[in-house]
DNA sequence: CTGAAAGCGCTTACAG
DNA sequence: CTGAAAGCGCTTACAG
């Protein structure tokens, strides 16, 4: 817990206000107002300031009261998948003395101005942001106070200069279907999410990959689109089990939707994994105990989010980190979900 | 967000370190190494200074960095139940601009003596301790710094001091075993989950309440204790299903237990609802994708989260409180996993 | 819009 | 052991 020398820059010991104020050629009263955003700067005085705080990366001295805290944003708390990565960025935060303050954003995906305002003033250590992203101008209020950022789980392009933490999607996709093709399915669709999230696209461009890689011809009926709930997994998988050609075999962009497509199943009388061979994504918990077990591609949500709160922590101290994006491996756990295709439906 | 005047003793403003000094008849900086803990101060001097501290209750001025924080500790975060605790915190704490502070004790059910340390450098709001329980030690410490405390779902005897939220815990149990009562079930069961915790008690007294009133015997047998878990479920639904006589119906402490109750059914090739009621506890997301779709007692634990945090807030501001434990009402949710008994298997 | 000056509450040398 | 003084880094009037 010692404060470390964050080894910006050309700085020995931490630059003051006043430090700031000379390099800038404005006096420290004028740093402290562009620093706490207050009114009666000029724009140009206000632009020269911010980018000497931003080059020597300068950082308010840390006062008697200060908090060591880490900032973990989330667009929602309503999955098992919250919590495990919950659990992983609390486990690094304790070991570093930092406390974890939780902010839930109902289900928007940029935090607003109220929470931003609030945030800066609690002077985190670091910022993860879950499934969710900030406004380049949030962003670039983060850097100028030298708070770094990442995300876990992007829901836009990631701009590159933000480092990211996630699973391999696309070779989880991968392995889905060549699991699938290995049994012998040859029509196979999957239920994708919204596709503007980055994750959702791997997930799906790997299901294509392995299909093109096996030769089998992708019937754009079978990529149906929905909410990344149980409800979008029923509604899909209710329309693709009445399709005349239905598939063997239902991928799904998470195991939310998988159960939706077990409850469509059971609605249509169709038999997992008899009639109807069914794969979901993330491993959560309830997966080993539906009926059937679920076959699912684990993300190590715990490890992801101890990872994003590392790199945090990383670049809070000033470490130089090469890779703006780290992939924790998927992993194929097979289960009673999955079986050769039926001679009877089976093409 | 205004800082409230909390009522010590006769203090209109803040005392500051001088303000004491002047007091206690010494110098400013002789107060500071007091309250430092630093030595060269004589045992004489340091008394007297401490006996004034006490007396004006000093509580060191919020500096610039101070952080109004709500302290959240959880023994283990690992279900759904706990997700949804938390966001009725985190939306309380939110509308009262209260940072959440999470902790997970991994497991153990008092938190250790390093966290207490940092929390209370934390100088927080307000604790919500939820299904665990501080040291008498750890409570008074809270108390002598004028920080309340509130406990959701207690542990432990709840020393009546500390204030707590809950369900309403014995109706539940009441209302599940009425509902399969008046299915026609006579052979009832219920898992049971470890019986020093008051709410499981409480549900398991319910169950018995309503065996009563309708003149049922009570079989010891059919009660058996396992981990709240689904694995706690499964064990303890094998052995009731491997009964010479076993039960038509099976009430659990809560849906986890259930779900472990339908896989030792599916295990046993029995049908639910056909051949087996079951009912669960809390009305986790997942039991309506369960299949079939699960008959359990509504917690309503959002409500319960903000309840706790917003009792936890009043407190801090010196509101007094006359209720000292508060339980929000449970609802019986009827879906599809119970039936009336069929007439082959039930007595 | 801007800066010199005073102020904040506490802590740190330093001198006795 | 103790206090007058200087210092900490920032913020706050205030004057221009």
């Amino acid at each position: 817990m010692e404060p470390e020398q964050r080894p910006g820059r050309r700085r020995q010991r931490d630059m003051t206000i006043e430090d700031i104020a000379r390099v800038a050629g404005v006096s420290g009263p004028t740093v402290s107002r562009v620093l706490n955003g207050k009114s009666g700067v000029s724009a140009a005085t206000r632009q020269r300031v911010e980018s000497v705080l931003r080059e020597y990366g300068y950082r308010r001295q840390e006062g008697r009261d200060h908090l060591a805290v880490l900032e973990l944003v989330f667009h929602a708390l309503e999955s098992l998948w919250a919590l495990d990565i919950i659990c992983g960025v609390e486990r690094v935060a304790r070991e570093r003395g930092l406390a974890v303050v939780l902010t839930e954003m109902q289900g928007g995906f940029t935090p607003g101005r109220a929470w931003t305002e609030r945030m800066l003033e609690r002077r985190p250590t670091g910022v993860v942001a879950v499934f969710s992203e900030l406004t380049v101008q949030q962003q670039s209020q983060l850097a100028t106070r030298g708070i770094p950022l990442v995300v876990l789980d992007p829901t836009g392009e990631p701009l590159h200069q933000t480092p990211s933490v996630g699973a391999t999607n696309w070779s989880g996709g991968v392995a889905a279907t060549r699991h699938l093709l290995d049994l012998g399915h040859r029509r196979i669709a999957m239920v994708c999410g919204p596709q503007e999230w980055p994750c959702c696209r791997a997930r799906l461009d790997g299901y294509r990959a392995a299909l093109d890689a096996a030769k089998v011809e992708i019937d754009p009926e079978l990529t149906p689109v929905d909410v990344l709930y149980v409800e979008g997994g029923l509604r899909a998988g209710e329309r693709l089990l009445r399709l005349p050609d239905p598939p063997t075999a239902i991928f799904t962009t998470n195991d939310l939707q998988a159960l939706g497509v077990y409850e469509a199943a059971r609605r249509a009388g169709v038999r997992i994994p008899q009639d109807l061979s069914v794969v979901g994504f993330d491993d959560l918990s309830f997966t080993q105990w539906s009926g059937p077990p679920m076959t699912t591609v684990r993300q190590p949500l715990v490890e992801m989010g101890a990872t994003a709160a590392e790199l945090v922590v990383a670049l809070a101290r000033g470490e130089r980190i090469t890779h703006t994006r780290v992939e924790l491996a998927t992993t194929l756990v097979v289960r009673e979900s999955t079986a050769p295709p039926s001679r009877g439906r089976a093409i």
